[in-house]
DNA sequence: GCTCTTGCCGAAACCGGTTTCGGAAATCAC
DNA sequence: GTGATTTCCGAAACCGGTTTCGGCAAGAGC
């Protein structure tokens, strides 16, 4: 008792307390103590509990890049974000990175946030990491339908996580929110108020999401009965300008629809700008869904009726994932995927049959 | 030359390359080659050159978290963010995180973000960073009056930078955009165009930013020789819900302004949505300045004239500030500050004397 | 009772660097 | 030419961990 006490008041003197400073107060040598707390076979259940209950008490911490030194994991989670398209990923950026970094403190991890301003820096930029140790997995924002992230990272044989699905799974863990659900809800929830004209404005279709999104839109019109006007169909757009664009030449038509799905609730504001442009009021002539939830959406007159994704959990959801990932579990046991939650508000109506 | 050759090849090999290879390649010992790169006296000119060619032709770049372990240096910086007020952070997390990454990059260093969900929570990120060395040094943003982020790694005599001023400077570094200057000018342009009766909605006092954008605003005033009038003064409003309430306070006075400067864009709009719901015209019956240049406030109607503050530099500058500050500049040189960019644009115009 | 395992731990090497110390060779003073 | 300095580098310890190897003691087998 009194030896401990004292032990502790000693391990509270300047600097951290060490491994050897947990051995001497057990009468071990570091290397026992070492093996006690990663559990290895060849140490007594006995001891080992003595071990770890001193390291608890003393307060000791491995000291990660002591650590790494030898394993080379550094406890340290990679996430590079793209410059390039940093105006698509503005608003989603911040929630998502808090999530992320909750996500990693949690399991005892640190993030490790690097940039690339362009696509040939990019994989640059996870070669140096990688490289240099910085990072023991990454996490991917964005999936891209030909990712060369997703290239490099599973030939180097690097545990990674996607936000996003792939076609081709060989080696991916994920998290995603289903947006092709979400779509197909929208077509038929528009079916339902009468529409029977509805068009899909889709996001960029390098991303992996705009397939799955589009697949839920023509599955929503099957399941509705409804034909699909190939006029109807526009992609690539993601921004408010995109958006009004593309709107513009929807409403512009002698048939115009009387509903517009789009995939990204940027462009569903654009669609707003194109119609208030042409004195079309939304929500009354034109019914308008949009995704994502954004704050702007809430506030938009009428307030947009959208899907919500928590980018938040998201990012907690992914840095777990990536944790046991790096731990050994198989990628194909770390998939899972979520539906997005609908909020009805008062961009769409009936079919106003004027 | 064959030597060399195969000295090359050989360090493709695999893994890679050690101190100990390129000692070995110049048939020096480790111990002469690391003092040779890291400059020490007794080492002769011609060793060192031959020593830094040899490393650079090898690609050698020395693992961090090994120097770490002997230099308690990681070459790290670090970036907490505090999740309570995100919604206030939001904006400009994303730009400014891009500079961050991309200024620690540029200068041989990584990014280290962490999160914290309290206020007691985020000093306790800060210890647990330091006692794990995962950050040879911290950039906060959001400078406040009273920073206990400040007080703690002061104390701790752990380099810091400020994005954002302090008023006591012992041992401060900073970048920052004068907004002082910004509010000042906001009121002069404004008292050219005819305005009198100014009104001036603070942002959060607890921030230092406040404190120094009110006093501009008072400057300008006294400049252009009006008086200020107590109940034409707000504070404490950062979000659009904020801003829309005082407006309606002050919109609603018998003796309304005729000019609205905010330290905030976000209240600026709300400003807009005050106005709005009482058929007021901004641009022609009041005039409404911001400050930081969101997108939101270019798509506003009319489009908001504000100052652009690049919150992308500024994380650069200050990624740079605070590598200089951890290779022992002192404090008192590294402190910056610019000039915000005034944009004119539609929420301004000449009093209206109807 | 004696060997053969097995369980459990210490000793020591190692990871990739940094830093202290000491000594050989070259330079200097005289 | 000799002794005293300098100059410059190698040897070795160290940082805080991990991992291999070997050996002692207790238990098992006969």
């Amino acid at each position: 008792m009194t030896r401990n006490v004292s032990v502790l008041s000693e391990s509270s003197s300047r600097s951290r307390v060490t491994i050897s400073d947990v051995a001497a107060a057990l009468d071990l040598t570091k290397s026992t103590v070492s093996r006690a707390l990663n559990d290895y076979p060849d140490i007594s259940e006995a001891t080992q509990l003595r071990v770890k209950r001193m390291a608890e008490r003393m307060n000791y911490q491995p000291l990660s890049h002591a650590q790494a030194i030898k394993t080379g994991r550094t406890r340290s989670l990679g996430f590079v974000l793209q410059l390039a398209d940093h105006d698509a990923q503005r608003p989603f950026l911040a929630e998502f990175l808090a999530g992320l970094s909750a996500g990693s403190t949690a399991q005892g991890y640190t993030l490790t946030v690097a940039s690339a301003d362009s696509d040939a820096h990019l994989i640059e930029t996870f070669r140096s990491l990688l490289r240099d140790r910085k990072a023991d997995g990454f996490i991917l924002p964005r999936a891209m339908v030909n990712d060369h992230r997703v290239a490099l990272l599973r030939e180097a044989n690097v545990p990674f996580v996607l936000y996003g699905r792939q076609s081709d799974p060989e080696g991916c863990s994920w998290f995603d929110i289903r947006g092709e659900d979400a779509m197909r809800e929208a077509v038929l929830h528009l079916a339902d108020l009468g529409h029977t004209r509805i068009a899909f404005i889709n996001g960029g279709t390098i991303y992996s999401y705009a397939t799955l999104r589009g697949e839920g839109f023509v599955d929503g019109m099957t399941q509705a009965g409804l034909t699909i006007d190939a006029n109807l169909m526009h992609e690539n757009a993601v921004t408010v300008e995109d958006g009004c664009a593309a709107a513009a030449t929807l409403l512009d038509m002698s048939s115009a629809p009387t509903a517009i799905v789009c995939a990204v609730d940027q462009v569903a504001l654009g669609v707003y700008r194109a119609a208030a442009d042409r004195g079309i009021t939304i929500g009354r002539d034109l019914s308008v869904v949009g995704y994502d939830g954004i704050k702007e959406g809430a506030h938009a007159r009428p307030p947009l009726t959208t899907f919500v994704v928590d980018n938040r959990t998201a990012g907690v959801e992914l840095a777990t994932l990536l944790v046991k990932r790096i731990r050994g579990e198989a990628p194909e046991d770390l998939r899972k995927t979520v539906k997005a939650q609908f909020i009805e508000r008062g961009s769409t109506g009936p079919k106003n049959n004027f």
